[in-house]
DNA sequence: CTTGACCCCGGAGCGGCTCCAGGGTTTCCA
DNA sequence: TGGAAACCCTGGAGCCGCTCCGGGGTCAAG
């Protein structure tokens, strides 16, 4: 396998294949003659892995430490709980900020409704107003 | 003012300061005589602004569009709410990518309760099954 | 014999900072 | 008066996870 049957079996960019690779958690795969990179069957399970772990928005770094287990069976997976479950609370922490921010937004979307001058428009005076230390729509709901 | 008295009162790094002054979101300051940056209270206002935004996730290209609406009044605010209402979609579309993301995750730590061999570890088994295609709990809430 | 599809490599660019090295200036205290 | 600590300056590199670019080699079809 070349490295673009690879990236059409896999749905996965040839250059970021070739990153992987630098990155070291595709491990280096065969040449031809001519140089060209040339996979099998493992190489395509890796990958995989690799992006069904991207996929759960899991950093490179943990990525790489999961291959280590996968590696080495024998090892305690005490590790493996708790790298996923930073992974939760990191996703966790952002979903409660980001839901925050939802509604802090739509307070401010809802200063303007028409289209008039910059210079009457709610959304430009909530935002200047809290630049002032005021009060604003958007950050009253924290 | 000088650069760290800004950075005191407004809780900005003082290197984030240098940063936006580059990236032309603050006018450049005055200098006293050996170089250093002095700021007044329209600079602070300027930077409390712009963090306001930066707590909305703001991307800094918008705000510089919107600080170009705070120097031209008079033009249609149109934009702003357009800029507005992206912010707010890029925002609800990342919710949403995450709420699948957290349930995925609950899904797969849930298959992992002890302390063991990775051998035997559910997630681990998870995850190496889902790189072979086969179905797993963390995707099959998709 | 040319066209086009594929492959190689090293390096730059993205956003939004953050940190570092290597230097100058100012302020405070003994 | 001296020396340390605290502040300031600059330019450039580093972070993450790609993505794109330029400049080149290789190979099969028409």
């Amino acid at each position: 396998m070349r490295i673009g049957d690879l990236a059409k079996a896999t749905g996965v960019d040839i250059e970021t294949i070739r990153y992987y690779e630098k990155a070291g958690l595709l491990p280096e795969p065969g040449r031809e003659a001519n140089g060209y990179r040339t996979y099998r069957q493992e190489h395509l399970e890796r990958l995989a892995f690799i992006r069904h772990c991207r996929a759960l928005d899991m950093p490179l770094e943990s990525i790489r430490r999961l291959l280590d287990f996968v590696a080495h069976p024998e090892a305690e997976c005490g590790d493996i709980n708790r790298l996923i479950d930073a992974q939760l609370a990191r996703v966790q922490a952002r979903l409660n900020s980001l839901r925050a921010l939802e509604s802090q937004l739509v307070a401010l979307r809802a200063q303007c409704g028409e289209n008039h001058s910059a210079q009457e428009c709610g959304i430009l005076h909530e935002l200047v107003a809290a630049a002032h230390g005021e009060a604003c729509a958007c950050h009253s709901t924290d």
